[in-house]
DNA sequence: GCGGTATGCCTAA
DNA sequence: TAGGCCTACCGCG
């Protein structure tokens, strides 16, 4: 799940649940230290929750940042209180009066101040899903790398809030091939490139998933068929367009799904390419 | 019950 | 580039 579209719809979620309220929080696995947060009752006040690229940012009153990233297993579970008891393994517990938000699993867990809010923030390149994004770096960055395309798109400090699912889906439907060098890109296939991103990405936040066809999906979340059908070649051993073969390889220890029929090496990547 | 796997990313070498 | 870390699920025996 956790590319930017889950962690902007979590954003946008949990705004609404517990925004502008008293939250108690909670550590069950007691790997995150509440103390400074939250009062003797163990509340604090939630601001508000801002997303950039895959992180999370809630702002709790007077000036606390937690920030939260899901990496590759975390997950968020919203719950009606009062909630259930929490697993051994839920991280952090923020209690509002009438929904429960459980993180599970995430990468990071950690409390910030403002400053080191803005250090993360300022590593990352622009977030397609932010009012605020600028591509004009992403594309200076295209023009000039050398590093295949399909590793930049990955590469959080040049365009935050993509991952495998995307990158996979994205190049496909630009019937480019991953491996090509960032360079050759034509300035308005980039431009393209990022239309794509924005539009797959606010998809993703409005359907909580990643689909990126136009197909009718039938079956339900987490099945193995929806999430095939709801793909061209990501998780599949056929190419949705061309029934061709999928070919996965490792790319900077990620696997790479791609159509070589529906995208061709061209260029220095068919020359040089593994 | 075990091992493999996954939409991520950091660090050491 | 390899290894470590976080968790849940699935197929296999």
């Amino acid at each position: 799940m956790p590319e930017g579209h889950t962690i902007h719809r979590a954003a946008r979620d949990h705004e609404r649940d517990l925004g502008g309220r008293r939250v108690k929080v909670s550590s069950p696995q007691g790997r995150f230290d509440t103390e400074a947060l939250a009062d003797a009752d163990g509340c604090a006040s939630l601001r508000s929750v801002e997303a950039y690229g895959k992180h999370l940012f809630y702002r709790f009153e007077p000036d606390f940042v937690v920030h939260v990233h899901l990496g590759l297993f975390g997950r968020f579970h919203r719950r009606r209180s009062p909630a259930p008891p929490p697993r051994a393994t839920t991280r952090l517990r923020l209690e509002g009066d009438t929904i429960t938000i459980d993180l599970v699993g995430p990468t990071a867990c950690d409390l910030l101040t403002p400053e080191e809010m803005r250090a993360i923030t300022a590593r990352l390149g622009p977030d397609p899903l932010r009012a605020d994004a600028r591509p004009r770096s992403f594309y200076a960055h295209l023009a000039r790398s050398r590093s295949p395309v399909g590793a930049v798109l990955m590469d959080q400090s040049v365009i935050c809030g993509v991952g495998n699912v995307y990158r996979a889906e994205v190049l496909h439907l630009l019937g480019i091939h991953p491996d090509t060098p960032a360079k050759e890109i034509p300035p308005e296939t980039a431009r393209a490139m990022w239309r794509l991103v924005v539009g797959l990405l606010r998809r993703g936040v409005e359907e909580k998933r990643i689909v990126t066809t136009r197909g009718l999906v039938l079956a339900k979340p987490r099945e193995r068929v929806l999430r095939a059908e709801s793909t061209h070649v990501y998780g599949r051993r056929t190419c949705r367009s061309c029934q061709g073969e999928v070919a996965t390889y490792t790319l900077r220890a990620r696997t790479v799904y791609c159509c070589e029929s529906c995208q061709p090496r061209v260029g220095a990547a068919a020359a040089d390419g593994p």
